[in-house]
This record gives structure tokens, sequence and C-alpha cells, in this order.
DNA sequence: CGGGATCTCATACGAACGTTTGCATCAATC
DNA sequence: GATTGATGCAAACGTTCGTATGAGATCCCG
């Protein structure tokens, strides 16, 4: 019964596709991936979406109702995304790799998610309610994909905990780093995100399994 | 010739140590970490360093200036470390392994020094001066120790730069997580320092490591 | 002991903040 | 054609922001 995995309902109740609402949405999430959420007015919101500074109250309540709003809407294609890829995987090691596959496709789309996230958990208080949902989301999945290879001998033993993190770190912050290193230079030449998700994917492979990938 | 390497004077040009502008050092180092740069009002810090309102100002000159003499002092100690592990190293992957132990040495003193490297990457404006030297450093010692080892045969071949953002992510990630989930609760137990110090340099060893490590 | 430098303090300032308010608009309903 | 409810808009609200100011305290050194 209605197959959306979301929380926070971002449909509007009455017209088809109320444009004020959808353009709040979209400007909350560049401005508030860019300045944080305290960095973020309301005044610069409403400007960039073209719409009048009360829009966001009268749409959504609060600035805070708009940001988990933006949020959950960020983060809510990847729980299906994890989820698909981890159960079309033949075997556990595989289900790993395309999970890593997963967060590099919706990091392509999605170029603000590693801001959310690495904003909530930087900020020392509890992470709002769509980021600990992603979170743990991820985390289950993936552990219990690692527990299955643990078990049939195809995959290392290792605090499962720990070699999650390490896994998702990847991703996000070769997506992040690449980004911020494009721009400034001084480096490189920057990443190009195909190569990135390679080098991720083999990286893990070699971490995690028991054969010499070669 | 004054052997440190930091850029911004921290130290008070008059005084020996100037206990107001020492407790706002701190105040701001613990503010700032906790509700990052936008979040962080001159009244909170200087209530926290029971302080008057007007002594950011007339010490630092403004609140931007207190927040780069906080990072720079963060971050600077670290430079150093990781100067250190990479030459007194014996081979390329020992130094790297190094380099990663420093990182959780750093982080283990330092814990507000993710909170801030983060801040500034996620926030899309262009890194202050510390941060980006900082990344600097420690990209290209951990570039060059690859380069070493790919040379002498000893690390596998590999993109170099995204291998060293691959590297330093870890650190950053485990003890972020780590923290963010000791304190939340809900997955597990936490995760010990020392366990993740372990786990992230066998997780490295393994991803460069040409031999394998068994 | 006196005077100049250094620091603290209370207070004030203008700007920007999120939110509220009252009215205008407009399409749908009866 | 009047009524209703949803939405847009401009203006104003009270609060908080970072910074400025000037008078008092404190200290050092002659």
């Amino acid at each position: 019964m209605m197959g959306t995995l979301s929380t926070i309902d971002t449909s509007p109740l009455t017209s088809a596709d109320s444009d004020t609402r959808t353009r709040l949405l979209d400007a909350g999430r560049r401005v508030f991936a860019r300045r944080g959420y305290e960095g973020a007015s309301v005044r610069a919101i409403t400007r960039e979406a073209e719409a009048n500074l009360g829009a966001v109250t009268y749409h959504f309540g609060s600035k805070r109702a708009l940001y988990e709003a933006v949020v959950d809407r960020t983060l809510a294609p990847l729980r299906d995304r994890v989820t698909e890829a981890a159960a079309s995987s033949r075997t556990p090691l595989d289900g790993v790799l395309g999970v890593v596959r997963a967060f590099f496709a919706h990091l392509g789309e999605n170029p603000e998610m590693p801001n959310f996230m690495l904003q909530q958990v930087t900020s020392g208080v509890e992470p709002i309610e769509p980021v600990q949902r992603t979170m743990q989301h991820v985390i289950g999945t993936l552990s219990a994909l690692l527990l299955g290879g643990q078990r049939d001998g195809s995959i290392r033993e290792s605090d499962r905990l720990l070699t999650v993190i390490g896994i998702i770190a990847l991703p996000v912050h070769l997506t992040l780093a690449g980004r911020l290193l494009s721009k400034a230079g001084g480096i490189s030449g920057g990443v190009p995100a195909r190569l990135a998700e390679e080098h991720a994917v083999q990286f893990v492979e070699r971490a995690l399994s028991v054969k010499e990938a070669q």
C-alpha cells in the first residue's frame, strides 16, 4: 500500500503541483547546501525561488520545516537505491560494491547530498529524522551484507560497523573532495566522477575480499 | 629561526598569556565546532569564555578573525605530525600508515578538527587559509609517499589523488561517525578509538599493498 | 606616586533575521 | 453574481546579530 518510503509528505494536498512550493524546495536545496542551515536566510531562499518572503512560512510553516522537507527529498531516493542494490546482488561482496555504485549514482544526481549529511553530522546536535533514518538504513543494509559474506567466507572478518563506515566514507569524500579540488585547482586537474567510482569499488573490493583481486 | 609552521599569530604581542584571549580561543573552538560559523554567536562565545561581549573585537578584531585563529590553532599541530610521520618512516607504505596513525592521534586530542574541515568543505565557498594549507600539505605528503612506493613496486598503481582522499576519509569519518553513533546509540555500543585506528590501518594496508597482507 | 598603556565593561547602533499580519487576487462553488 | 478558500504580496513586528564607543578599572614603569 502506497509504495513510498519517505516520511515527510512532499506532495501538496490540493492542486496538482503548486509551483511556488516546488520552487521553494529547489531553491532551498541549493541555498541550504551552499550556506548551511544558519547561513541560508529565508530572504535568500525566497529571492532565489522568485517567491514572496512569507511563502516559506505559508507553505511549510517554518524555515526548519522547509529544511527537513528539502533534506528528505534529497535522501529518500538513496534509501531506495541502496535497498535495490542489495536485493539484486548475487553475492554479498557484489551487494556491497553495488551499494557503493548506488551511492555514486545518487551523488551524481544529487550533488548536495553529502553537504546535508555532513552539515548534520558535524553540527553536534541530534541529526534530523531523515538523516538518522538514512544512516540507519544504509548501515543496516551493509552490515547484513557483510555478515552474510563473513559467514560464507567470501568477506574478511572485521568489525562490521567500522567497515561499513569506511565504505560509506569513500563515495562521500571522493565526491566532495573531487568537486572542491576541481574548482579550487592548485593540486591537480580535478577528478572525473567515473574514475572516482571505479577507484572506490576497487579500493573496497581489495579491502574486503579474502582473495587477492589482482 | 622560530620553528613554528603556523601562519596566524596566536601569541599575544604583549603580556605573557592574556587569559581572556586564551579563554576566547578555547570557547571559540567549542562553540564554532558545535554550531558552525554562522550558528555560533559572539554572545555565546563570550558567555562561554566568561568574557565581555566586546572582548572578541578587542582581542581579534572581528568574529571572522577569531574563527581563523581557532581553526589554525587546531590544524597547525596536524601538519607537524604528518610531516614527522612521513619523515621518520622506513618504507613508503610505512609512511602512509604512519600518517593515518598521526591523524588518529591528532583527532584524539582535537576532536573538533573534522568539524572545522568539513564545515569548510561543505560550505561551498573557498576554504580559509589554514584549511587550504593543511589540505595541500597532507595531500602533498601522502602523494609523495605513494609515488615512492609505486616507483619501487611496494604500493599498487592507482590514481594518487583519489587514493590520498580515500586514505584521509577513513580517520575523519571513523572518528566522526564513532562519536555520533556512540552518543546516539541505536546501532551498536559505540566505537572505541583504538579499535578504529587499527581497523583503518589494516583497511588502508590491504588496499595499497601489492602483496596479500593475510 | 603619578601617568600612560592595556584591558574590561555596559551600553548603543544599525542591519539582518524569522515570523506575523492584513489585504489583494483569483478560481471554483453554489 | 455572491461566497469561499487558497495563494500571493508588501509591510511591519520583535529579536538577535556583529561591531563601535567611551568611560572605568588595572597594571607597569618611571
